[in-house]
DNA sequence: CCACTGACACAAG
DNA sequence: CCTTGTGCCAGTG
């Protein structure tokens, strides 16, 4: 088929998109490990960019209230309406939230680079 | 083409 | 604990 240039860079949210989905429910990932599994070049920076646009037509369904930084806080909160929703979603799927940060982080932390291989 | 911005990560003070 | 600086890549003005 023909050369299709705008194709190439919306295969990096469909990355993105493709493992927040994947996230199991009741667990969580950060920034920097989808980074990593995308490709180390790929700077975290870049997924919570893509998270950016996740908030509209493009991430209709993307759980981006499961992917919180490395600490496991809920950085990317206000970017949620109300902000208060991406606790009470992850609360609700069995994620414990205190002071906009995640229980047993490293129990509900998913690894899609070492799960998902 | 250049400058600024961004839901991060890491290091240093 | 908090602030500042640097790196990273792509998008937008």
């Amino acid at each position: 088929m023909p050369s299709s240039k705008s194709e190439r860079k919306r295969n990096f949210f469909e990355d993105v998109y493709d493992v927040v989905r994947l996230i199991p429910k009741g667990r969580v990932t950060s920034y920097g490990a989808i980074a990593r599994y995308l490709g180390t070049g790929m700077s975290a920076r870049m997924v919570g960019w893509a998270m950016n646009a996740a908030h509209g037509v493009r991430g209709v369904g993307t759980k981006a209230h499961r992917v919180v930084n490395s600490q496991g806080l809920l950085t990317g909160r206000h970017h949620f309406v109300p902000p208060s929703s991406m606790q009470s979603s992850l609360e609700k799927e069995g994620v414990k939230v205190k002071k906009h940060q995640v229980q047993d982080f490293e129990k509900k932390f998913w690894d899609p680079g070492k799960e998902l291989i």
